[in-house]
DNA sequence: CTTTACGTTTAGAACGTTTTGAAAGTAGGG
DNA sequence: CCCTACTTTCAAAACGTTCTAAACGTAAAG
């Protein structure tokens, strides 16, 4: 049996990450999956993860299998055994890049590429249109134009932080930090 | 009836941020309130919204009350009329300020303190545990002090970023992002 | 004081998502 | 080549969320 405090703080720490990744979007039971795997110093397979989040084997192969995905956790080769093994990306500057890039991203990209479709058609129309309505279309298209300034703004910040994100080292933040 | 064009652009916006809406963790009714809103160049009330939505009134009044909550439209008055009156917050750093502030603030907040409480706990208790359990409790030390160390950052720059969005201006955005 | 016009709350229905256990698939080992 | 140990897929069930329509509350108007 394992000392209860020890095992207490697993359980929180785990727990904390399960709801964190709900919060962001992801299944709980994938931010509980990272976290067991984060706080254990041997690689576990899928048996291992199942038992020890009692959850069944099938929503633990499907949800590590999104964890591989998003590269917060690679699948490891254990000599002589025939399962698969998993250790966490324990570098989180990875983790959240790889999110950042691959998710909310492509959702800014989409609402801007929308955006910019709606304004040349409507752009196009302009003319055609009634008094009363062209009046309208002024304010929409004024207002279309503020969104796409500001998700356009919120593209390039993401881009630059994906890209910059290379260099930053955990020392360093955790020495700026304390400081 | 209205022009085609302006009514497809209109609800492909609407759509849009509803989606986006829901991708931030909002419900999806939301977004397309606050889109409906930020359209139109007068004031809607809440039937104005129910019948434009296709929506029941019981739901705009629930999700129009959250939208209130978060900062992303207000109340307005208009004479001699009963109804209630909402305008959208067009400032959208306004919004995300309010957002960021109130809601992912909070969560990294509460994981910066949960992560705090755990390494005090085991801290504590680390000397009375036997050997094999000592290691792993090191072990386990180290990676949650990863972790808050990268929470605390992620506050720090969520700190600042809302501190300094006050003076973030739409006009220079767009100047930035259109060089 | 009653009626009317509105907003809010609520219980239940509809819907989508997640979980599970069982069945099917796959690849080493004998 | 079959057996065994494991993973993946899948359909059904459990669950949670969100929606609606109806009931209710409230306040202005008459």
């Amino acid at each position: 049996m394992m000392h209860e405090n020890l095992e207490a703080v697993q359980d929180s720490t785990v727990a904390g990450l399960g709801r964190l990744a709900g919060f962001f979007g992801f299944s709980e039971v994938m931010g509980r999956l990272y976290g067991t795997l984060l706080l254990s110093p041997e690689p576990m397979s899928l048996d291992d993860l199942a038992e020890g989040l009692r959850i069944s084997k099938g929503s633990v192969s499907m949800n590590m299998r999104s964890i591989e995905r998003w590269g917060m956790a690679k699948e490891v080769w254990v000599r002589g055994e025939r399962k698969k093994y998993y250790m966490a990306e324990s570098d989180f500057w990875i983790v959240i890049r790889n999110v950042l890039s691959g998710r909310e991203m492509r959702e800014v990209q989409l609402a801007v590429e929308v955006l910019g479709d709606s304004v040349s058609k409507l752009r196009e129309a302009e003319d055609e249109l009634p008094d009363d309505e062209r009046e309208l279309a002024g304010y929409v298209l004024e207002r279309i134009g503020d969104l796409q300034s500001f998700f356009q703004f919120a593209e390039l910040a993401l881009e630059s932080f994906v890209a910059s994100s290379d260099e930053i080292d955990i020392e360093e933040i955790r020495k700026f930090v304390s400081s």
